[in-house]
DNA sequence: ATCCTCCCCTAC
DNA sequence: TAAGGTAGGGGAGGAT
């Protein structure tokens, strides 16, 4: 390693650098624990400050630490072996007692090898550690600095082992030394080599930590010991970043000096394309749930399904199989979930080499840099790197200088960013078609929860993800790996299993032997920090040794929530759900790279338009923040002015401010005028010389809604009297939105119907007054851990498979003549959606609703509104037409209209009726006896706080149980459905909101009664007139339609029919 | 105790 | 040349 680079100064911290080995003289060892903070909580108006120590960290991102190395590598080595046991052992073991470390490329691949080895009884050493431990090394290359290196080994080529294997027995290694006959390598010699002196540097090789990608910003040359932070070397300057920053042309052509910079800069940054396309998938897939579970049909227009151009994921659509999601986990009495963790093999590099199938099997990563320009030197970020690469060591994150020094040879392809999120929409929606549910987790990576759709299907688990495998593969020519186990967590440690291109399911049974070799810092969300935090309070960070510990001990040295994680993961134990609902809480964008002003008018001009492309995205997501806070790097007074990262922030401190923000009238905002203002006026004020600022960064919280929540402004209220703190929002009038909620509230014992989170529209959540959000919140956290999704077990609604290729509806349809789909109906419902809405619901003889209003059990609604105690008090709160209205319908539901005779519910008899909740009675026990129970709402009977379904709106559910029952033959009446869509609307539009509850439930009373009966017609938009359920659906569909627009209007969200 | 604010940390 | 963004979890410690 080494040499070559070192010439070209721009090595920091090679090993062999002398400059390296002071550096660690420097460092801080676990123990001495230095790590100071200087400063300062930030009161409102000072800045927050915190800073390392410069002498063991001058990046921002933390401390240099070397230390227990050994110790280190001693649970890495352990670790690993054992992984590789897992792997395969076939009986034979012609490689018994041997241990083999793989160097470089090789030709079988380390893969390859390293099956041989392993499935014939022999160790393979990922990392040359301690050359004590390898018995042999196979290569098929030897740099001059690796032959010195292994001078004293037994050095062959890889045949040994393959033609062993061949032969059936252990030949011998001397036929197969490895002898040197060129070195391909270019300048190999050239660089005199340091002789190491540290005594664990002869030891060890490079090998970085675990196969989280390998270090944020280890690009430092220092090649890291397992326990360096990753950070970048930070006493070194870069020298051609000195040379062209100092001319001032090229500076204001390249740098955050160019009013240009910002779109370029983000046009190129793959960890803004990242945050974007999660941002942007975690919506799609919100929004295909949304659909799914309202039964609505595709938004999107013809035109825009060929949304090739760009980068952006916006436009797109996925399709959801199931309309509902099982969501929560299930309880005692249910099956185990099952998940499964999906991931692109080395995605950026497999969508490269799409094009470039020639290079398959070489070690290439993706990167800005191309040519071999600047003789091999460059700090330009791997993206990924291939598998062959990371056979030398190479790791995603890494500079790509410091990859040529472990792989001279290693090749570098392009980013295409489009190519990337055309394949993760092709892999996205071939998991959206399989899931019950899906957190989208990365452009490359998603979770999926399939154990409704794998006991339907009556599928293996492991053969499902295999179908999966192969679908994704037709699709996108790329290699998925899938981890499959009962939780997040196991599933996740699957996927390393599993890797590359294979699945693998990790049983409870394993998963304590497995994660017992692990480290801390292998678990997702422990990283670097945590890891030392343990070995630091807990004596390591092995997950074997910290099975010893108490809970207690965890909690008290991690804190109670990670040490409760950890707890858990040490047992196999996960809890976790998938999250695919969560609202975003803020909006924010920062650039830290090229950040080199010299005036403070270009400051001025960077932040001004930052603030523009913040304004951007609030009103991409449609929000409006109350709060700013700006992001400041400035260069560490220690470090360099230019960092050893060409264009980087290098160590930088850290500050943030935070203020109000409000326009002129003392509203939330988004204008980027006022932002701009804002922000600018919060960096003067740390007067801070413009050619230190190295960062810069603008946050928005405390979202709202863009579009007012209520009607009119009436929002603002609460809000209105800004500059007071939070006093003024408590003692503010309640506006509608509040009342609803507190009425809600005030029902402690009652159902508080909410719309999945996946359908509140975020930015009218967001707009909520903070308590009534968490009033919110606590209902969703109740409810997806005691509903459990039925539908997936009832016998009486057949699976309904759709094809996932079935092209979206268009919504407006270009030929005009087209057939109007139920699409246009919708809009055209919601553009005018008073056109039926208000149409009196006179009477119509003829019709079911028409009946004379007599006789009946008028007394029934009453009884029951007391004896769910709360009832009473909504039905009291509705109009006093409604109130009549549902008295009248009530008494109707004795009355024979005569029509359809009730053969036909026999098909509902072999319902259970038995599911339905006792909180739930029937206004007509003897009729809603013999009915369904609608299978999405019910659970067996149980809990706590359980939600009650139907209350006050079970009169007017009897009513629709008889006319869906009896026109069950034949279409409903246009009269039946206008009267129908008037009681809701005038439901829907009650004063304060009381009457959405009652509205939200006989519509969903409705949707259950058709899928009883025409269950398998529900996605089918397309109106055919010869079918009597597809009429009825259609019918639901505007209705339905016409609420989700009231419900806009009038509340800020969709209806959850969930 | 419980909440809130200010960070740090983590992931891709 | 290179493109070190971004959102959310949660810990620490002060305010309530
Ligand atoms: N430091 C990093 C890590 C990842 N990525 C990008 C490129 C990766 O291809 C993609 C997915 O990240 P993964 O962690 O899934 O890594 P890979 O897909 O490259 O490899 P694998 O999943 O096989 O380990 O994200 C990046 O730009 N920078
Ligand atoms: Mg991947």
């Amino acid at each position: 390693m080494t040499t070559g680079a070192i010439s070209n100064s721009q090595d920091y911290f090679s090993e062999e650098d002398p400059s390296f080995l002071d550096a660690l003289d420097d460092v801080i060892l676990p123990g001495e624990e230095p790590i100071i903070q200087r400063v300062g909580a930030g009161s409102q108006d000072k800045p927050n400050l915190k800073r390392q120590r410069e002498d063991d960290d001058e990046d921002v991102y933390g401390a240099a630490q070397f230390g227990n190395f050994a110790q280190y590598m001693d649970r890495k080595r352990a670790k690993l072996q054992i992984q590789n046991a897992g792997f395969g052992s076939t009986g034979s073991d012609i490689f018994r007692g041997i241990t083999i470390y793989i160097n470089g490329w090789t030709t079988p691949s380390v893969q390859v090898l390293r099956e041989v080895i392993v499935s014939n009884g022999g160790v393979f050493q990922p990392y040359l550690v301690n050359h004590g431990l390898v018995t042999h090394i196979v290569t098929c290359n030897l740099t001059p600095a690796k032959m010195r290196e292994f001078q004293n080994m037994k050095v062959v080529r890889p045949e040994w082992l393959t033609e062993s294997v061949a032969h059936g027995s252990l030949l011998p290694w001397t036929d197969f030394i490895f002898r040197p006959e060129q070195h391909p390598d270019k300048s190999q010699g050239t660089q005199a080599t340091t002789q190491k002196t540290l005594s664990f540097r002869q030891r060890e090789i490079p090998a970085s930590s675990s196969s989280k990608s390998a270090a944020r910003d280890s690009m430092s040359d220092a090649e890291e010991e397992e326990d360096e932070r990753p950070k970048y070397a930070a006493h070194k300057s870069n020298p051609n970043a000195q040379r062209v920053m100092a001319q001032s042309d090229w500076r204001q052509a390249h740098t955050s000096a160019n009013p240009d910079f910002i779109e370029g800069y983000y046009k190129n940054s793959r960890l803004h394309h990242l945050s974007t396309w999660k941002a942007e998938l975690r919506n799609l897939v919100q929004e295909a749930q949304a659909r799914a579970e309202n039964g609505l049909a595709s938004g999107k227009v013809a035109a825009e399904d060929t949304e090739s151009g760009g980068v952006s994921m916006r436009g797109a659509e996925f399709i959801m199989r199931s309309p509902s999601r099982s969501k929560g986990k299930a309880p005692a009495s249910g099956e185990e979930r099952v998940i499964m963790h999906c991931d692109f093999d080395c995605f950026f590099v497999s969508a490269g080499l799409l094009k470039r199938p020639e290079m398959k099997g070489q070690p290439v990563v993706v990167c800005h840099s191309q040519g071999n320009q600047g003789s091999g030197s460059s700090t330009s970020e791997i993206a990924s790197c291939s598998y062959e690469a990371r056979a030398f060591n190479i790791k995603n994150g890494m500079s790509l200088q410091q990859a040529r020094k472990l792989c001279p040879g290693v090749k570098t392809i392009p980013y295409e960013f489009e190519l990337y999120k055309e394949l993760s929409l092709k892999f996205y929606t071939i998991l959206m078609s399989h899931a019950d549910d899906l957190q989208a987790v990365s452009v490359d990576e998603a979770l999926i929860e399939v154990t409704g759709t794998l006991s339907r299907l009556r599928l293996k688990a492991k053969d499902f993800a295999e179908s999966i495998r192969a679908e994704v593969k037709r699709d996108t020519g790329c290699e998925v790996s899938i981890g499959i186990a009962h939780n997040i967590l196991l599933a996740r440690l699957a996927t390393r299993k599993a890797k590359p291109a294979k699945s693998y399911y990790l049983s409870e049974g394993d998963a304590a032997e497995l994660v017992a070799t692990l480290d801390i810092a292998d678990l997702h969300g422990f990283g670097w920090s945590t890891k030392q935090k343990a070995v630091e309070k807990l004596g390591s960070s092995n997950l074997g040794e910290l099975s010893k510990k108490s809970r207690g001990e965890l909690c008290d040295a991690l804190g109670k929530a990670m040490g409760e994680t950890v707890y858990n993961a040490i047992r196999g134990i996960d809890h976790k759900k998938l999250e695919s609902d969560k609202p975003r809480k803020s909006v924010s964008c920062e650039i830290n790279y090229g950040i080199r002003f010299i005036g403070n008018d270009e400051a001025e001009v960077f932040v001004k338009q930052m603030a523009v492309e913040v304004t951007k995205r609030l009103n991409e997501v449609g929000m409006l923040g109350r709060s700013i806070t700006l992001k400041i790097m400035k260069r560490d007074p220690e470090a360099p002015v230019e960092p050893p990262k060409f264009m980087g922030h290098g160590a930088c401190e850290l500050f943030n401010k935070q203020g109000p923000l409000a326009d002129p009238s003392g509203r939330a905002t988004n204008d980027d005028k006022v932002i701009g203002e804002h922000a600018w006026r919060m960096l003067k004020s740390f007067n801070f010389p413009p050619h230190e600022l190295r960062g810069i960064g603008i946050q928005i919280q405390k979202l709202e809604s863009k579009h007012t929540a209520v009607p009119q402004g009436q929002k603002t209220l609460p809000f209105a009297a800004i500059k007071a703190p939070k006093a003024s929002v408590k003692e503010a009038e309640p506006d509608p939105v509040k009342r609803l909620c507190d009425t809600a509230r005030r029902r402690a014992n009652t159902p508080v119907e909410l719309p999945t989170y996946s359908q509140v529209d975020q930015s009218v959540y967001q707009s909520l007054p903070d308590d009534i959000k968490e009033e919110c919140e606590q209902e969703y956290k109740a409810r997806a851990q005691s509903v459990e999704q039925t539908d997936v077990v009832n016998p009486l609604m057949p699976y309904f498979k759709r094809s996932r290729s079935r092209s979206v509806q268009p919504l407006f349809p270009s030929r005009a003549s087209a057939e109007p789909s139920t699409n246009v109906k919708r809009i055209t419902s919601m553009l005018a959606p008073k056109r039926a809405g208000t149409t009196s619901p006179t009477r119509r003889d003829q019709d079911f609703f028409g009946q004379r209003a007599r006789s009946g059990k008028a007394s029934v609604l009453d009884e029951e509104l007391q004896e769910l105690g709360l009832d009473p008090e909504v039905f009291h709160l509705l109009p006093k037409s409604i109130q009549q209205e549902q008295l009248t319908r009530a008494r109707l539901i004795d009355r024979d209209v005569g029509l359809p005779d009730m053969s036909q519910r026999v098909l509902f008899k072999p319902q259970d009726k038995g599911v339905r909740t006792s909180s739930v009675p029937p206004p007509s026990q003897a009729q809603k006896a013999r009915y369904p129970q609608p299978v999405a709402l019910k659970q067996r009977g149980k809990e706590k706080g359980e939600k009650l379904y139907f209350t006050d709106a079970d009169d007017i559910m009897g009513i629709i149980e008889q006319w869906v029952g009896r026109f069950m033959n034949r279409a409903p009446n246009t009269k039946d459905v206008e009267f129908f869509r008037a009681f809701l609307v005038k439901s829907m539009e009650a004063p304060g909101g009381q009457g959405v509850d009652t509205a939200v439930k006989v519509l969903r009373w409705w949707m259950m009664l058709l899928r009883r009966n025409w269950g398998e017609l529900e996605h089918v938009e397309e109106k055919d007139k010869e079918n009597i359920g597809s009429i009825w659906w259609t019918a639901f569909r505007e209705v339905r339609a016409q609420m989700d627009e009231i419900a806009l209007r009038r509340l800020g969200g969709k209806l959850s029919l969930r």
